[in-house]
This record gives structure tokens, sequence and C-alpha cells, in this order.
DNA sequence: TACAGTCGGGG
DNA sequence: GTGTACGACTGTA
């Protein structure tokens, strides 16, 4: 390689360079690809050498049949005897050391050494390049980067900068007409512009275009000469995993015209295909995918979290752990944490174990009883209250986790109880200095930069914390009309996820860097710290009216005293200087109300509440509206109950308020009867849980699933299936069959059970019962016959 | 009454 | 590309 200019940009993408197996001996090898959106508005592909490591460990001569094994490999390999560090033991550990110049040969190379040597113990032989390069070169996705071409990489930033430079990204959105799950789209709608860190921005839009999907033959050309027109980084499709991509590929093919959907026309386009699995007891479903090379593929419906923080939000998680950003965009928050964790390991030079893909195991049961030992749940008070701190840990677990140090290495053998208190203040009084917290005062979060005792899960977490802490800080600073709001909400919802979903990976028994030990101790640290705040708020005279996980709901004694956030200050200070761990008034309820089980109405459920903070903005949890289940029509109209119960400036001022709510409820339902309400509107959407045939009892989800079936629609287990509630046979309509549904046999008495429900939810807590009087309750059902002569309005007038 | 199926929650 | 919680609730047999 020539002489070649140095080079400043944006690294917009790592990935192994395509490699056939060279003969032994071959001079130079393929290595890695890099994509950098230079400074010159130019897109480089630049290639790099990067040689690859894998580790073995084990007795002696089984380490040397493998030596013996690789030196008469076709594979050329660099062998060595080292010492390194595993991350549980102190002592250092003999390991073959087995270099590949070429990581595209690696994952051939190690399949085949694995199954020969089964017995050994791996290392560093399933991380992804991007994270390799991660580690070694300290580039990220968007990282800025100083590049000698043909021989290094560098990044000149890090990705904990709160105000990094923003790449003019250029994007091209294709999206069809409508939904192709639901109907045959007829037409793609284009739209090209320059990412500039906001949602789309009207004034950087460079074309708009519309093709028709048939004939192909023009679609295909004129989408090659506006893909070569506007060359984009990003290509951000709806139903481009599932149908767009694969269908355009398809055509291609088969027409034998070219399709420039690869920006790197040396490599294939990669699909991935559609998988379930089970996480947390839930299904989850992931499409296949299609990932593209130079060039980024998003799909909006197939993006983890996209509706939450967009684009933004997936740019971040890239910066931040490392993925590459089409599949930072397509993974759980949970994989960038593990990414993270194997970054940091790289970094600390401690060998990463091989994870194997074990067959299912079945969990002991003293895990199960270990595992019960989770977050403190109190039960509510039920009922209306007035004046209602609600306060909480912020980033609780991961707060522990940095401020205790507690990692799987670190966390001690012996087990960690609730009543074990000696640690929680010996260890907090060794590691930091306390500063007293107040609300909002992130600083106080502020715990020592990582230190040579540190552990890996605390080094990892550690500036994520701060940067998510620093990021709400400077949004708290941003006026309200600040356009930059949008991006940093964004950018701190991506923190959110990955600090939330880090806890789990430390119970998880098959993660790498797992241990039970040091998740028990994360939750008993949580319990205690919780205890001792409800001790205090009960010291400072308040009553504690709620606790969960990481939240109290409180109640000063005192009426009328302390009504303003600056009079919970000293509480806060308080809680913090008993906890070490910083905690912050989320808000003042005027009023909220706690529900009580449907079941029985004495039994309190937790998180099951609604109320209204002293800016008059609502805060909902459990209710039907957030349930995904909850028809649009019914969670829409229960909101909109909620908002003008919210407008009640006081709780006194609530019975006021009940009515007019009552009314909107009405109307709604008046609109149900007369058919006003549109039919997407009524969709419920429901998770199958299982493959159709295992259904003993097929719920009405799978009844709408098994229509789509039989004209060969697959609904596979995890994904959602939408559909209406009929009366008579068949019960419901999936959404996505061919037909239109029979508006007339639309199961009117369904929706107003369910609208019921959730209008009761709403009103029964405020005393709003009177509204919803029983006789109701017979007319919800009634005989076909009669529900025709009914009058419009169903439910009993206030007063009545 | 039993049990099968489904969901939320974190922030 | 990880994870078979836990408990509430509803509908059906």
């Amino acid at each position: 390689m020539g002489k070649e200019k140095e080079l400043e940009g944006w690294l917009l993408d790592v990935y192994a360079a395509p490699a056939e197996i060279p003969p032994v001996g071959e001079p130079s090898l393929p290595g890695v690809v890099a994509w950098l959106l230079g400074d010159d508005g130019l897109r480089h592909r630049l290639e790099m050498p990067f040689p690859v490591t894998f580790y073995a460990a084990g007795p002696p001569g089984e380490l040397r049949a493998l030596w013996r094994f690789l030196r008469q490999g076709s594979t050329r390999v660099d062998l060595q005897r080292q010492e390194r560090r595993e991350l549980f033991s102190l002592q250092p550990l003999t390991v073959l050391a087995v270099q590949v110049q070429a990581p595209a040969l690696l994952s051939d190379l190690f399949r085949k050494v694995s199954t020969t040597f089964p017995d050994l113990t791996y290392f560093d032989s399933d991380i992804s390049l991007p994270l390799a390069c991660a580690a070694r070169w300290g580039v990220f996705p968007l990282a800025r980067c100083r590049v000698h071409p043909g021989e290094s990489l560098a990044a000149v930033d890090s990705p904990w900068d709160l105000k990094p430079p923003v790449p003019p990204l250029s994007v091209l959105s294709i999206e069809p007409d409508c939904d192709p799950e639901h109907a045959p789209p007829r037409e793609l709608r284009l739209r090209a512009w320059t990412h500039r860190g906001a949602s789309e921005d009207p004034s950087t839009r460079l074309g708009m275009y519309r093709l028709t999907l048939q004939p192909a033959r023009p679609l295909l050309i004129n989408l090659a000469a506006i893909l070569k027109r506007h060359d984009p980084d990003l290509l951000l499709t709806s139903w481009g995993d599932n149908w767009l991509l694969p269908m355009l590929i398809e055509r291609s093919q088969e027409l034998g015209l070219p399709l420039p959907l690869n920006r790197d026309p040396n490599c294939e386009i990669a699909h991935r295909p559609e998988r379930s699995y089970v996480s947390y007891g839930q299904v989850i479903y992931r499409d296949r995918q299609v990932h593209l090379f130079g060039r980024w593929h998003i799909d909006r419906h197939n993006a983890t979290l996209w509706d939450d923080y967009t684009l933004e939000g997936v740019l971040e998680s890239a910066r931040v752990t490392g993925l590459p950003v089409q599949t930072a965009a397509r993974t759980s928050p949970g994989t960038g944490i593990s990414s993270m964790q194997i970054v940091t390991a790289l970094r600390m030079q401690v060998l990463v174990p091989w994870r194997k893909a074990e067959p299912e195991r079945f969990k002991q049961a003293d895990d199960l009883f270990s595992a019960d030992q989770g977050g403190l749940v109190y039960q509510p008070l039920i009922g209306l209250h007035a004046n209602v701190g609600m306060i909480d840990f912020t980033s609780m677990y991961p707060g522990i986790m940095v401020r205790f140090n507690i990692s799987p290495e670190t966390a001690g053998a012996r087990p960690h109880r609730a009543d074990e208190l000696a640690p929680l203040e010996s260890q907090a009084a060794e590691t930091v200095a306390l500063a007293p917290a107040y609300p909002g005062s992130w600083q106080t979060m502020a715990a020592p930069p990582p230190g040579e005792g540190d552990g890996l899960v605390p080094r990892t977490l550690s500036p994520l914390l701060h940067k998510r802490l620093e990021l709400k800080a400077y949004l708290g600073n941003l006026p309200g009309w600040d356009p930059r709001r949008d991006i940093y909400k964004a950018r701190a919802s991506a923190h959110k996820w990955l600090l939330v979903t880090c806890f789990g990976y430390l119970g998880y028994r098959n993660a790498r860097f797992g241990r039970i030990e040091a998740h028990e101790a994360v939750t008993a640290y949580g319990r205690e710290a919780l205890l001792r705040a409800k001790e205090v708020c009960e010291d400072f005279g308040f009553s504690v009216l709620h606790m969960y996980v990481d939240g109290l709901w409180v109640k000063p004694e005192a009426a009328g005293e302390i009504t303003r956030p600056a009079d919970y200050q000293s509480l806060l200070t308080a809680i913090s200087e008993h906890t070490h761990l910083p905690i912050s008034l989320d808000g003042i309820f005027r009023w909220v109300a706690f529900l009580p089980s449907r079941q029985d109405g004495r039994v309190p459920v937790p998180n099951r509440y609604f109320g209204v903070f002293q800016d008059g903005s609502l805060k909902v949890r459990g209710i039907e509206v957030r349930r995904h289940d909850t028809p649009p029509f019914i969670a829409r109209t229960q909101m909109e109950m909620l908002e003008i119960l919210a407008q009640a400036p006081t709780v006194e001022a609530l019975p006021e308020y009940l009515p007019r709510a009552f009314n909107h409820l009405q109307r709604r339902l008046q609109a149900l009867r007369r058919g006003a309400v549109p039919l997407p509107d009524l969709l419920a959407s429901l998770k199958l849980s299982r493959e159709l045939e295992q259904y003993r009892t097929p719920s009405p989800a799978a009844r709408a699933a098994r229509q789509l079936q039989q004209i060969g629609k697959e609904v596979r287990p995890g994904q959602r299936v939408r559909f209406l509630y009929l009366r008579g046979e068949p019960d419901v309509h999936a959404w996505d069959l061919p037909e239109e549904p029979d508006v007339r046999r639309i199961d009117i008495a369904m929706y107003e059970k369910l609208m019921r429900r959730a209008a009761e939810s709403v009103l029964l807590p405020l005393g709003g019962g009177k509204l919803l009087a029983p006789p109701l309750q017979h007319s919800l059902f009634p005989p076909r016959q009669r529900r025709q002569k009914l009058p419009a309005v169903q439910l009993v007038e206030k007063g009545s």
C-alpha cells in the first residue's frame, strides 16, 4: 500500500474483510474494512491489518497436540505460549495463543479446533470484530477518527463526551404505502435528507420520490438511480427486514438487474433468520434481518425501542456499547451491556471465556430459591391520597454495583443477607467520601474513577451512570422549547435502558460474567437501602404509603406544612447519608390513587396506581392504558378521562371533575355504538406465547392466528397478532386477513365490557362508583334482541 | 374451582 | 446474541 494522506472523519462501520482460504505463506492477508465519513465529505473504504488471537488452556499434553494440529493445518497461524489473567483467579494461566492474520478466517478455524479438542478451555474465541476493534483502537461507531490508511485507526474522541460533533449522515428512507402484513402495497415512498442530530429536518431535505411496485423493472432501475444519486449512509425502511429488501433482492435476481444496496461491492448482503426465544418468562420474537455493508440498513419496525428513542437513541447505544449501528438497532440493551463488559475485559487484559451455545438447562432447586430474593415490595394503602411525595433512588441497582464495587469477581464467596449491615457501611466509608444529596444533584453519584481494585462490572457501568446523570443535568438546563431537548432525551433514554437491563446479567447463570452471589448482594443492598429510607421517612414525620423496589410514596403527617419540593431536601439528604446512595424527589402528587385487586377489593396490588403531579402531569402505572393488549379506543378513552381529572386543581375539586370524565366516557361509548370508531382503534394486539399447535385451549389471539395460518401467514411465538372481537362465529377477525371484517358483527358488548373495566379503574378509586351503578352489569351482556332496544346511553347518570 | 394463557416493570 | 421471574388477572372447562 502506498503512502496515502492522513484522513479525519467519523467511523461508520468496521467488519472483517472477506477472505478466501489463502495458501500457506500468503504475504498479505485481508484484515478489517473500516468506512469513514471523511471531513472531505467523501466516504472512504479503508482496509487495515487486524490480526486476531484466541487462547486455549488445558493439560500440557493436550495443548501440545493442538499445537501440532494447527501447524499442519491449512490456515496460517502464529503460536505462542503465554501467561494470561482470568477474571476469577489471581493466578496467571498458561495458555496457547493462536493468532490469525485474517479475522474472517477465525470462526472457521476455531470451529475446527473446538470440535477436535473439545476438552480444552477457550478464551477470546467468539468476540465480534467491532468489539475487538473497540478494545484495541478505542474506536466505536461515529467515533471521530484519525486514520493512516493501510496502517491504523485511532479515535480522537470518547463515547463519554456529552456533546460529540455530529456527522452529516445522508439518509434515504423507503416505506410502502401500507403495512405489507395487512395488504399488498402499491407504491414506495422515498425521502432523502441529511441527518444532523435531530429528527427529520425539512430544511435538509434532498429529494422525494414515489415508485410504483409494479412493474418491477422500472422500479429497480429507478431505485438503483436514486441509490447512486444519494449514496445514503443509512437506508431507513419500514418493513425492510421482513418484506422490502428480501423482495427487492429477489426481483433484482429474477430480472438480472443489479441493485446497489451495499456500498461495499466486495461483500454479499447478510441475511439473518427470524427466531423466537424466551427472556424473563416472556417469549420474544425477532424478525429476520437484512444487514448491508458500507451502509446501514435499519428497519423501524424491527428496531429495538425505536418508538422510544428513535435514530438518536440507536446511534447513542452504538457509540457507548461499541456494537455496529445495524446490530445496536436490533438487539436488546442487554446485549449492549454484555458487549461493554467484553470490551472492558479486553482492555483489562482479562481473558474472555468462550460462551458455548449450550442446550437448554434446567434450573436447580437452589437457584429457584435464591432467585426469589428480589426487590422489596410493600403493599400500598388502597385509595385516594393527597399531597404525596414520590421519591426514588437514582438508577438504584447500577448505582449499588458501582458504589459498592459489586462484580462477579469481587462479590465475596460469602452470601449477603439483608441483616448484614456491615458491608454496606464499611464499604461505603472506604469507597467514597459522601457528599450530601439534593434533588437533582447528580454530582453525588460521582463515584471515584475506576481504580486498581474495581471490578469489571463497576468499571463498565461507572461511565454509563455518569453520562446518564450528565445528560439529565444538561437536559434540566435546556429550556422547554429548545430543539436539542429531543436529541438529549433520546440519548438519555438509551442510557436508561442500558442501565436498567445491566442488573439481570449479573444473576444470569450462563452469562460470561455473571455470578449469583453478586446478584444477591445487589438486591440485598437494595432492600436494605429501601428499609433504611423508610425509617428515615418515618423519623422525619412522613408516613410511607407504598414502596416498590427503589421508590417510596410518602405523605407528610403535618398537613399543610410540607408541600414544596424544597421541603423534602433535608429528608433526601438524610436518606442519602443513611444509604450512601443518591435519591431524588420524582415529584409531589396533588393526589394519587392506589388501586385494589379486582378480584378482592380489600387486597392491595403493588404498582397499580395513577396520580397527578403538582405541575399537572399524570403518572399512570399498571392500568389498562399501560397494557399493550388494550385496544387503542379503550386506552385512549381511559387516558382522556384521566386527563380530564388531572385538570382538577386540588383533590377537593376532584368530585366536580368526575361527572365530566364520565360524560366523556358516555360520548365515546355512543361513538362506539354508532359505529363511529375507526376499526383500527378496536384492534386488540396480543402476543402468541407458543406455536399454534401447542395451544390446548386456543385463546382469542390463537384463534385469530389460526385464521392467518390458514391463508399461509405463519405467526411465530412472540409475535403479536392483531384482531377484532366479533359476535357469532368466528368470534375474532384477524386484522391481517385479506378480506374486510363484517362491521355489523363487531362485538360491541365486548368492547363495552372492556371500556367499562377501564372506566372502573379510573372512577372507582376516586369515589365515582355511583356513576357506574350496578344495573349496568346486566346490560353489558343483554340478549341480542333486547340490546337493540336499549337507549344509546347505558351508563347511569350522576345522581340517579 | 382449577388451570391455562397473558401481561407488566424498571425509567 | 444470551435470560424458562413472579404474581395478577381473565377466560374456559
